[in-house]
DNA sequence: TGACTTTGATTCGGCACCTTACTATCAGTT
DNA sequence: AACTGATAGTAAGGTGCCGAATCAAAGTCA
């Protein structure tokens, strides 16, 4: 992902062959990319030195929020953003590394419910406070009220935007009706 | 990644299980993540309606701004922010559809030139100014103002941060010394 | 009940990116 | 001229994610 952002007058001088060169909006578009990247490989980096990846995580910590550590991947799947099959590769890989079980769903035949170990528990309660400190050392620069103000701005161009797009199944058939 | 960022008072709750979890931290940092993902995908989507990826689109513009519309995979690697390995899997596809091509560089016998075809140039004029106009449309809940501020504040974050990483080996070894 | 649509999980093939490990070539030193 | 070390490009192998296809089990409605 891009280096260095062109510089400003760069910028201009393009904006002089392609007349829907917009420089102020380019300028933020590519920074935008640029800084949420750099913060996501932040995060990934933080993660690999636990031996596991941010989409590994995020299940995680989903099972760790539910009450009972558990939960059906169609269900992790929607809230984590990803399509069912990625989620099918995510819980293998977990389980392989026994942080996570699988057990038939009860209630239905098809289902099956995913839940958290003891391993995954306790890794867990060793990464998660050092990764929260992480996030917090990230934002440093900024201050409360600057958060809030990026926190509104990033919001409003969130909501122009076409919701991302993984819907898989549950969600094109829900936005069908 | 994260179809919704947790509400506010769900963060506060769950600061109180996690000494090092600051909410107004977190929640700009899972709003920059999620917006900065989904910026990208939203790219994504309109060159793939071109059938072009935005990794390969990177390196068409990269080449077109060029004087020769030539350049080293090297370089265009240093500049895209990719490993030379990934350079040559780009270049590789770009060759195949026609739009690129390599040959010898007369002053490096290690080297090679790549350089932009008819074909590059003439899908480039055909989807740039499209390209430009999607990224107008992103940006259009913003007004200049609010703009300035956005990169600003993305500025700061991104000074914080460690460089990326995909140093490889040029930067590793100009680091070195 | 039987025929339909939906939903849950999985497999498969593909893409973009990475790291690691090579082979040429070049450039500086002795 | 030979030695050393950096650099150019690539191949091989791995990861994370996607879309499409498949199959079993529910749900729905005549």
């Amino acid at each position: 992902m891009l280096k260095d952002v062109p510089r400003y007058e760069c910028l201009l001088k393009a904006a002089a062959r392609y007349p829907t060169l917009n420089p102020s909006d380019s300028e933020a578009f590519l920074h935008l990319l640029r800084t949420g990247d750099a913060v996501s490989a932040a995060e990934h980096a933080y993660l690999a030195k636990h031996d596991i990846s941010p989409g590994r995580f995020m299940v995680l910590m989903l099972l760790n929020r539910s009450a009972a550590h558990q939960s059906k991947p169609a269900d992790l799947a929607d809230e984590a953003g990803v399509t069912r099959a990625t989620m099918t590769g995510l819980v293998d890989t977990l389980e392989k590394d026994g942080l996570v079980t699988r057990k038939n769903d009860p209630a239905d035949r098809r289902a099956i419910l995913v839940q958290l170990t003891a391993a995954g528990r306790k890794l867990l309660g060793a990464m998660v406070p050092g990764y929260f400190a992480a996030v917090t050392k990230m934002m440093q620069p900024l201050n409360k009220a600057e958060r809030i103000q990026l926190v509104a701005l990033l919001q409003k161009i969130q909501r122009g935007l076409p919701v991302p797009k993984p819907a898989s199944r549950g969600t094109a058939a829900a936005a069908k009706r």
